[in-house]
DNA sequence: ACATAATTTACAACCTTTTTACAAGTTGGA
DNA sequence: TCCAACTTGTAAAAAGGTTGTAAATTATGT
């Protein structure tokens, strides 16, 4: 995300100073809370927000505080970007989530090592 | 909404200098409160109008008071604008209004996986 | 395999907006 | 002045949206 609040891609485009969210031109309704964090998120993308640093922005929680509530909401997020979700919000096991760019999906290659290759 | 007062789209056409609103050629009579509203969300266009500033701006309310006018006014509003003033004006819930320019309703389009079509 | 972490679902509490109805206030004309 | 029509604000009930948590399930790393 530049500084001027916009971040744009292929199939996401993010409108921070207008609140406004868009997946392949369709409006997204986000809540308050689903909004902040994909702003916090996407604000930083590329790079990992540990789990206290968001519920400390976002929730005002301190280290303490165990809950699952962060991980609800990025679930709901997650499912609100329907198919990309998964793929913009990305899981830093056992740290925090991390926003990234689309990606187009690599075609996979199918490589038959020719010592295998079934004899026919 | 432009420097000169004038909002026009497919349906809706807003004149401040005039004091004119037309939705789809037809002359609206809006009450000076209504139009003080429209024209204050219109001249805004995109932007979002916390309550508390539309309340501030034109009934002079502090943020103390609480109470549904601002409501009860973009109801009134909101119908006099007819079929669109749904889409129209948008409510940014816990936060306050947005007029949004006129949208082309989006065709929705059936698709249907060549995997479970009817064998007839 | 184990312990730990994240995902997912469902739900209840809470809060906000919508809607209806009414009464008070205002305006303009007879 | 008086009436009728219109405007405006408020109250209250209904409807709707948001949020946090619990609990079961699934995934991950060692």
């Amino acid at each position: 995300m530049s500084t001027t609040g916009l971040y744009q891609d292929q199939h996401l485009e993010i409108n921070l100073p207008q609140a406004m969210v868009s997946v392949d031109e369709q409006r997204l309704i986000l809540t308050r809370k689903e909004f902040e964090l994909l702003a916090m998120l996407s604000a930083n993308e590329g790079e990992i927000l540990p789990r206290n640093v968001l519920l400390d922005r976002i929730w005002g929680y301190s280290e303490e505080i165990r809950t699952r509530t962060l991980d609800v909401h990025i679930r709901r997020l997650r499912k609100k970007l329907g198919l990309y979700g998964d793929s913009y919000i990305q899981t830093i096991f056992g740290v925090g989530y991390r926003f990234q760019r689309f990606r187009e999906p690599r075609a996979l290659i199918s490589y038959q090592s020719p010592l295998f290759a079934a004899t026919a």
